[in-house]
DNA sequence: GGCTAAGCGAGACGGTACGTCCTGTCTTTAC
DNA sequence: GTAAAGACAGGACGTACCGTCTCGCTTAGCC
């Protein structure tokens, strides 16, 4: 696979970018990042940022994107979808539940608010990936009879009701979101 | 019954602050919103909004409070819960599936992540009552055997399923939502 | 000798904000001087500065007039118009090249700068007695025949002088200033 | 001769700061000379006047320093001190008697009240070089003995003569300076 | 191996908005 | 009926950043 930015860019400047843009989104929060701080943080000219990132919220996407520890999670396939499901979304709920883990999901939801295209991008890289496993999962259970319009509302509710209990700063624990899982899986026939 | 505001505050200001804001937003969107702009189109110092509201986010928060369009829907009680609930998810789904709704809750959600106390208040008004009514809702049904906590993670997937959707820019429709409360009743034991 | 001050003003808060114009001009200058600061200070309320004193360099002027430690010193008339001048002039020095009475000799012209009006009235009561008193005691030389406009010359070149070494921020001696009054009387045709 | 002024300074907006606020120093007086009006008459951004000036008064003396029209004159040296310095200061009287030099006057000595710096740059550019070649004039004059700080007081008491007369608002003719010239001088020894 | 053009750091520029301070007017309440 | 208190519309302050623009320097990529 090729490499397609363009030759004579600096990796180097590209890199630091990035990781400054996290660290000032971590420190100060995506309403207090600014391009000034950030080229100032990575050793680098205004000019470099601009050159490169047309808007405010392509770098913050892009520097999400360049995080390395937000790997989806995948569910396991032992047979038993309720289980399989359950740990995932416990797992799912640990790290969005944690301070940090629920920072970043608020930080994404906004940066995503300020552009459908940068929206689409987080989508496709973190909630899309998301929503596709925990699909794929839900089809491979045989005992559950249900179309697949059905599968994804099931899928969203899960997601979504996880999502919803960060957001509106409930407590979002493993136990929980374990119990929306049986609650919606049997709603699809499964027998919990 | 007395009013709690401070003493002499002009009231003819506050309107035309929060009504200059909703006005605004709906035009440029939160992030293009400016404070000078506000105070200009409402005829009012800058001042006089610093005054009264500390930040940015609080008076976002109040001018959507302001609005009197987005009064919560309360689902009926005919004594069928399944289709009560559908109808209720239904009505709240063609609200925010729209244009303007979509982009209200994008904007409450952003505003919301900028400030936790913000946050609270925007919960209070807006999701901690649509919790609320869908809860009672929930419990009012004798068919249904759930605790309290399987009640509110059944009310957080149904909403946040929906919200989810907006979130993600995927579509939320009046059917979708109804099949998604079915499938959680279900879950919860109701017969559908 | 009747009070022509309007009835019912409150002597109380007239002189306390005078009292606190003096404070705060002395504290922060002419330049950082604030009538909402004013009014804190004399513990008033701005209108009853705005009631009473049209514009600040009118109030500023009446808190300079308002000092009691300003008052112009008289010559002597021993007899000898160079000794009597000569120690008026060493006295003025003494008191104009001071810092606390340079930086009032500043603050006065730069008042007096900002408003003719101010100006009339500040000479008035300060560098006109000065002049006049100086110029009474050339008059009483028999010694001298100068015309009067030639007098009037003599008592600025000496006034001024010292003025202008103080604007200059250049030193201001008693004895240079009794200098000045010997070079200045034999101009005159005083034997010195 | 190379430029002291820092590299990549923009010389258009430079000269455009000082005529401008010469403009508005003429038009609305140092009182109401604000930097935003000054900025917008030059076409500006504000930033670039804090950037090279460190506070009004600095400005303004810069742009008193910018004109053109304040050349110091020179005493000639006919043989004749007398007349020479008569003239001279007849010529200095026109001037700063006139409506718009007393007002220049007046400004700069407010200015200079403003601040040390300041008033230390205006006497280097206006009173210093004033000072200095009376002064010299003075000092060829054979026919007068006098030590080199009465030279000084009589050319202080000269040219604050005229400042004084201008300051109180007093009128300043061409004749009377050359009598205060004559004055002074006589009590230095000169022959008038 | 030398030439040359792009990319780079730096940072000044014309602007916009910030949040603060103060102006001079006004209204309310207390004495 | 004057005073203290303080909200109001307005406007300037000095700061922070925006996105654009030059300036020299470095360096990769082609002759």
């Amino acid at each position: 696979m090729t490499d397609s930015r363009p030759r004579r860019r600096s990796e180097r400047a590209r890199v630091a970018i990035l990781e400054a843009t996290n660290v000032l989104l971590h420190d100060h929060g995506l309403e207090n990042l600014s391009i000034e701080e950030i080229a100032a943080t990575a050793g680098v000219g205004k000019q470099t940022i601009y050159r490169w990132w047309p808007t405010r919220p392509a770098l913050v996407a892009d520097a999400l994107l360049h995080r390395d520890d937000l790997a989806p999670l995948l569910p396991k396939d032992t047979g038993d979808v309720v289980k399989d499901l359950s740990r995932w979304a416990g797992g799912l709920a640990e790290s969005l539940g944690s301070d940090r883990g629920a920072a970043t999901l608020r930080m994404l939801t906004a940066a995503a608010t300020e552009h459908p295209e940068i929206s689409r991008r987080l989508h496709e890289r973190f909630s899309g990936p998301l929503q596709e496993t925990a699909y794929e999962r839900l089809s491979a259970a045989k005992e559950i009879k249900a179309t697949p319009a059905q599968r994804r509302h099931a899928v969203d509710a899960i997601i979504g009701g996880m999502v919803y209990k960060v957001l509106s700063h409930q407590k979002l624990t493993r136990a929980g979101a374990a119990e929306t899982v049986r609650i919606v899986l049997r709603g699809l026939g499964a027998s919990v």
